[in-house]
DNA sequence: AATCTAATTTAGAATTATTCTAAATATAAT
DNA sequence: ATTATATTTAGAATAATTCTAAATTAGATT
């Protein structure tokens, strides 16, 4: 009998370990019950972008003996073998996304939610000058305004 | 005899006083001794995007006595009057700018220096899909890559 | 020029997010 | 089952920034 206490562990129905598990084991990485949790927990709220301690809130309820430590080892591990992004906005806590497709950050300064642009980066047409001597080989975009929801808020008060 | 000690601050030649008081005074703020030694020491360092850490550094060799509470307290009052910008990359210490032209940022990986890349910013040139009815009313590029200098070096080695 | 009031500066403590450390545990290979 | 290595853990350490409350300064008022 192999890893009793993984079963005691509570996981959301919409989401299977297995699953979970080979994108890990694809990815590179060892699959513990701590990696499994962090990631299914991100992939659930991949809409809110959560920070380190979001996340750490969440995997306690699947996982109460996980520390901050291991929500941020395991994090890390996804990010250096891309299955997570980092995103930063200000010098806020950093963000975590599993959004690996290219895309740009929208920040509604209403209500503070964030939305992905997706798309490929043209940072030539941008509308800032990039001097042809210079070797662009990564673009980070975050915009700010209104959703669609609170911008129509705005109009109708 | 009004304010002996303000002459004993040593000025770059190349910085006159009165013109950062009057910056100061028409943004709105009080000119004092220290916001104008740390507006000073940002104006010669802007290539350099310091941080605040090295503003102080600079501006203690002008104000010895000046504090690291000040400096911080100055570069608010300096943001919130729009003299000058914050820039962040990743969740490194806060950079400062006072280029008020509309800009985005460029990292070289190589060497680490920051460029400025001036320009009106078109988001839905950018490449990224900006859903028409989200209102975008400020963008924020920072890219990353090889500066002229560094990519000539890598082909030459 | 002396006095007053509010703004600013200051040192040091507090806070926050994150990284480090070294011991305990788990994983996968043998 | 044993072993070697990777991972997890609690708690300490660090770094950048903010807060606090007292001292100083600037500019306005007498």
């Amino acid at each position: 009998m192999k890893n009793v206490k993984a079963r005691t562990v509570f996981v959301p129905p919409h989401r299977e370990r297995g699953a979970i598990d080979s994108s890990i084991v694809e990815a590179g990485l060892r699959p513990t019950v701590q990696r499994n949790v962090v990631y299914g927990v991100l992939l659930d709220q991949a809409k809110e972008h959560p920070t380190a301690d979001e996340i750490f809130i969440r995997a306690k309820q699947e996982k109460p003996d996980i520390s901050m430590a291991t929500v941020y080892n395991c994090l890390d591990a996804l990010v250096k073998h891309r299955l997570v992004k980092q995103m930063h906005l200000d010098r806020a806590a950093t963000r975590y996304c599993p959004n690996m497709h290219e895309h740009a950050h929208f920040l509604c300064e209403e209500c503070g939610g964030v939305s992905d642009f997706e798309g490929k980066a043209k940072p030539r047409e941008s509308g800032f000058k990039v001097p042809r001597d210079f070797k662009v080989t990564q673009v980070e975009m975050n915009m700010r305004g209104l959703c669609p929801d609170c911008a129509k808020k705005k109009v109708n008060s």
